[in-house]
DNA sequence: AGGTGGACCCGAACGC
DNA sequence: TGCGTTCGGGTCCACC
């Protein structure tokens, strides 16, 4: 669900409301969400402390704050910012933090499914905590072809395996991954380091193609996923694959498939996406 | 060592 | 209609 372009929505509507603003009070409604840290404690090393701006790491949004401290968001399945400029309600049943800030305005997180965390990182532990975990932006110049060989290159698992996971390529989800395998015409159980250069480069530009239409389209609204300021993405109306079972191929006319992959709901067209050793 | 599958969570969709 | 069951999805972790 939120996938490197929703984050990325999210981080872009998110920044200018909190730029420069100082985050006055900070209530914590789920001790879940920042497990193990108690949530007092979190709240209270938020509180008072200004945000230098709002960045974005894979589906990790980072929220710096000043003196070297990072707030790292992860919405997992059902996380969500809304934002009010007064302090209205807003909370209902499903609010998992609330943070008031120093210009009247109001930022509810909500998360119905409880999936999503809170970590507050201080100076110097955020590049080593997501260092670990994330291989390269997709969307920046470390991620090519030649890169993205090296990082396939070996691996016995499924492509789409190795798309899902994060230190292949960070921000990648299922739908974008289904929907990447689909336009280059790879079959999501074909063993990622048995493509060739030509396979590779042609997934390399399709990942990048398929991130950003999702920008551009402000992210897919299937069920949860919204904007700070409650509006919809468009970009589940330019699915080609995902969720569309039954529906014809737009290449090639073929009713798309469905499949379990990596543990997976996978769509593809068994057409047009080579299987592996055909 | 690298890959796989279950746990976590809960609303929606599904099946009888 | 109403109830119980299954599904999904990102990441971590136990297991193979």
């Amino acid at each position: 669900m939120p996938e490197l372009p929703e984050v990325e929505t999210v981080r872009a509507r998110l920044e200018p409301l909190l730029a420069g603003r100082r985050l006055e009070r900070v209530a914590i409604l789920d001790p879940r969400l920042t497990r193990p840290e108690p949530p007092d404690a979190v709240s209270a090393r938020l509180e008072g402390r200004r945000v230098d701006g709002v960045r974005r790491r894979g589906k990790y949004l980072v929220i710096d704050l000043e003196g070297d401290g990072h707030l790292l968001v992860h919405l997992r399945m059902t996380g969500s910012f809304r934002h009010t400029a007064g302090s209205a309600p807003g909370a209902d049943g499903h609010a998992r933090a609330v943070v008031e800030l120093d210009d009247g305005g109001r930022l509810v997180y909500r998360d119905v499914r409880r999936f999503g965390t809170w970590s507050l990182l201080e100076r110097g532990e955020l590049d080593a905590y997501l260092g670990v975990r994330l291989g390269p932006e997709p969307l920046g110049p470390g991620f090519t072809a030649a890169a993205l060989r090296s990082a396939l290159a070996g691996r016995r698992a499924p492509v789409k395996a190795a798309l899902l996971d994060q230190r292949t390529v960070a921000g990648i989800g299922n739908i974008y991954a289904d929907e990447a395998l689909w336009l280059a015409r790879l079959h999501p159980l074909a063993a990622a380091g048995e493509l060739g250069p030509g396979d590779v480069a042609r997934l390399a530009r399709a990942i990048r193609r398929v991130l950003r239409t999702g920008i551009d389209r402000h992210g897919a609204t299937l069920r949860d996923y919204r904007a700070p300021d409650g509006a919809s993405g468009s970009m589940q109306e330019e699915f080609r694959v995902y969720g569309r079972g039954g529906a014809p191929c737009p290449r090639c006319g073929t009713p798309i498939a469905k499949a379990r992959v990596a543990g997976r709901g996978t769509w593809l067209c068994p057409t047009c996406q080579v299987a592996p050793g055909a």
